[in-house]
DNA sequence: TACAAAACCATAAAAAACCATAATTTGATT
DNA sequence: AATCAAATTATGGTTTTTTATGGTTTTGTA
C-alpha cells in the first residue's frame, strides 16, 4: 500500500461531497474497496482514516490477542461501532456523516492530513494550531536524528 | 539503494521545473517511486529529500512502536504532514511546491546536497555560509578520528 | 408519492505528458 | 593525448490529461 504523504485542503459542497485528494487515492488503486474507512479519533478533535484492508488487519491483530486482553478488545469494540466505510463516487467523492463533520469541527472546508499508513481529516485552522504545539515540544526535546537512522 | 555523494547545482526554469541530478536519479533506478520524497528541515533552511521506500521504513517503524511512544509518533506525524512525494517528469524533473522553497530561500538556483542516505536542497549562497561555519567548529573540537570507528 | 442516495454530465484550473534543443559528457578511434 | 561521434543531460516551450467542483437526472425505497 502507498503512504499517506503530505496535506490538501478541499471543500464540501452543498450536498455534503468532498474529493479525497488524488493522492490518497492512488495510495488506495490496490483494495478490494474502492473507498475509505473513517470513525472519529479518541485523541483529537479530528476524523480518522484508514484503508478497509487496514482495518482488516486491525481485526485480525485484536484476534490474534485473544480474549485475554481485555483493553485492546474494548479499543477496537469502540473503533469497529465507529467505523464508517465510505465509497468513492466517479469522480472520487465521498459523503462525510454528520457526527464526523461534527466531531471534528469541519463546516465547509477540510484538510487532509498524511500520516504515512493512514490519514486525519481536520479543520484546516485547528489543525494549524496543534501542528504548531507539536513542533514547539519537539524542539524543545529534540529527537530529532531518530528519524535517519 | 545507491548513496546520494556530492553536490550540483542546477536551475529552475519558468514553471518551477528543476532537474534532479542524473547522478542520484541513478541512486533511485530500484525503488518503485520514480520520485523523491521533500519536506522542510527542522533545523536549517533547507529542504531534507528521500527515498520513498525510507519513508516507508520510518512509516513500518512508527507503526512497530505502536501507541506508546508519543514523542516518536507526534515527529512522524509532522514529517509525514509535511512531506511531499514528488514524481519525476520524463527528462527527471520535480516540481518543488512554493512552500518548500520559500522555507529554503531558493529563488532560481538550487544546491543539491549529497548526504549518504538522503540528500538536501539549499540557496547555494546560504549553503556554503553554513558548510565555512561548520568546517570551522569541526576544526576546533576535532572529533574526526570518530567517524572511522 | 416523496425523499434520500446514487449515477450522470459539465467545466475551469491545475498537473502531467509531450516535443524540441543546446550543452555537456562519454566512449571510441586514432 | 587529441579528435570526433554518439549518448546523455539540463533546459525551454506546448499540448493533453487529470482533478476538484458544481449542477442535474435517475434510481431505489420507505
Amino acid at each position: 500500500m502507498g503512504l499517506f504523504l503530505s496535506c490538501y485542503e478541499n471543500r464540501l459542497d452543498t450536498k455534503g461531497r468532498i474529493s479525497v485528494p488524488a493522492a490518497f487515492r492512488s495510495s488506495l488503486t490496490n483494495e478490494n474497496f474502492s473507498g475509505v474507512v473513517l470513525f472519529r479519533s479518541f485523541t483529537h478533535n479530528c476524523i480518522e482514516g484508514l484503508s478497509m484492508s487496514r482495518m482488516e488487519k486491525i481485526a485480525s491483530a485484536t484476534d490474534d490477542m485473544g480474549v485475554f486482553d481485555n483493553e485492546l478488545d474494548d479499543l477496537s469494540a469502540l473503533v469497529f461501532a465507529d467505523a464508517r466505510p465510505l465509497q468513492f463516487d466517479v469522480t472520487g467523492r465521498i459523503v462525510i456523516p454528520e457526527e464526523l463533520l461534527k466531531h471534528a469541527n469541519i463546516k465547509d472546508t477540510a484538510l487532509f492530513v498524511g500520516r504515512g499508513n493512514s490519514f486525519q481529516i481536520w479543520n484546516p485552522s485547528d489543525f494549524t494550531k496543534v501542528q504548531e504545539a507539536s513542533l514547539n515540544s519537539l524542539k524543545k526535546t529534540r529527537p530529532l536524528l531518530k528519524i535517519n537512522k
